[in-house]
This record gives C-alpha cells, structure tokens and sequence, in this order.
DNA sequence: TGGTTATTTGGCAATATAGCCAAATAGAAA
DNA sequence: TTTCTATTTGGCTATATTGCCAAATAACCA
C-alpha cells in the first residue's frame, strides 16, 4: 500500500478539491447541458463575476472544463464528460452519508 | 436549474471536501480493505497520531466512516462502502483529466 | 482613434484547513 | 489506588481558500 502524499494520492486528491465547492459543482452540472459564456455563468450563480472567473479557472487548472474564444466572450465548456458520471456516483455516496447521519442522529 | 449554495450542492460538496484530502483518501482506501485502530493507522500514514486522530475524525463527520472502541483502542471501519465505487469512479476522472492537461501542454 | 463590453487579475480581509506539541481523557492492568 | 497505553482535544502557527472591489486586459464597434 502506497502511502499518501504520493503523485496517486495527491492527484486524486487535487480533482476531488477542485470539485468539493458548492458553486463548482454548479457550474459543471451546467456545463455538463451546454456550454456557457462567463456573463450567463455569473448570472446563474448570482455573485460577482470575478468570483465565477476565479471558480472557472479553477475548474481550468484541473482539466475539468475547456475555454473557446468567441468575439470577446469566453465560452467555458465540459472538457470531460465522465466527470458527470462521477458526480451522480458521488451522489450515491452523499445520499447514503446522510443516512447514515440520520440513523446516528437518532441513536443518540 | 437550482442555484448553489443551496442544500444539494453545499451536502454534495462537504462529502467531496471530506474526501479531497491525500491522508483522507489513503485513509478510506486502507479502511476499505479492513477495519484498523488509530494505531496502525498512524504507522501506516506516517504523520502524527493527532494529525490521522483529526482526519479520521472529519471523515467520521461526513458519515464515511464509524467506530468501535475495544479496550484501549479504536477500531475505524468503512461505513458507506460505496465511497470505494465512487472512488474508482473519481479516478477515471482523474486520468481523462491528466490527459487533457497532457495534451494542453504539449499544444504550447 | 476612442469607447464599450466581457473577462481576468491584483490586492485585501475574513475564514478555513493542516500540522505539530502538549495536555486531557478513557480504559486496562498492576 | 497508581501507572500505562491509546486516543482525543486545546492551542498555536503557517498556509490556503473564498469573496469582493477596483484596476487591467482583450476584443469588438463607432
């Protein structure tokens, strides 16, 4: 067994970060309809646009989604379609922590 | 379409965030195989006692992972076993990721 | 050219996270 | 009881993250 810190690990770790924040699971679950310019991305989410700028170069960094340039909007777009796959399988594991936060709540 | 920061993506995002962590994944990887007291934990991750006591701790707060005390020590067990489908699900996100940024890199 | 719009980036403050050491706690055994 | 071991928690520092505003940049249009 492989201890952490190495690339396995720390790899992983770094997708699932890029992942682990409420407004970017957002923006992937948009981008995983269509593809969408920054201005209707920050109204969607309704904060600042600098802030879903930042969120979607995170995004970037990660691989997880692509920009294409059109007049002087950028249009961000899922660049890896097996991360929707892995947000409804993470959804399983979401659903069953609750139940099991639930049963333990209950316990006490 | 639902805005963020609302119940769904802030719960999904505090499991991802459990698990976003190298020692957390090594930890739930380890667990997956076979319950392990704090102990051997500690000696298999190779960090202070306090650091893998806390980590297990936040991943017992997201529900992945519960506890048995016998005797002195306290046996961590995979609750949720489906986090470990989740997980080699995650991975292949991983991988497609580390290919476009292969391939991102190699168009500069 | 200058002006307008979309987006990114710098800078800052507030908050969260991670790690260690040391102290507190819980249980087992002498 | 005291002592020992395993684990958790308090306290601290260092670092990372988030969000906003304001300034910079980029691409278009007049």
């Amino acid at each position: 067994m492989e201890k952490p810190d190495t690339g396995k690990y720390a790899l992983h770790a770094k997708i699932l970060k890029a992942l682990a924040h409420p407004t970017r699971l957002f923006l992937v679950d948009a981008l995983g309809k269509k593809e969408h310019c920054v201005c209707e991305l920050t109204e969607m989410v309704g904060a600042d646009t600098s802030t879903v700028s930042r969120h979607l170069s995170l995004l970037k960094n990660a691989g997880i989604v692509g920009i294409e340039k059109r007049g002087t909007n950028v249009y961000y777009a899922l660049k890896i379609p097996c991360a929707l796959n892995f947000l409804r399988c993470s959804r399983e594991v979401m659903e069953a922590s609750l139940a099991e936060q639930i049963k333990a709540i209950r316990k006490q």
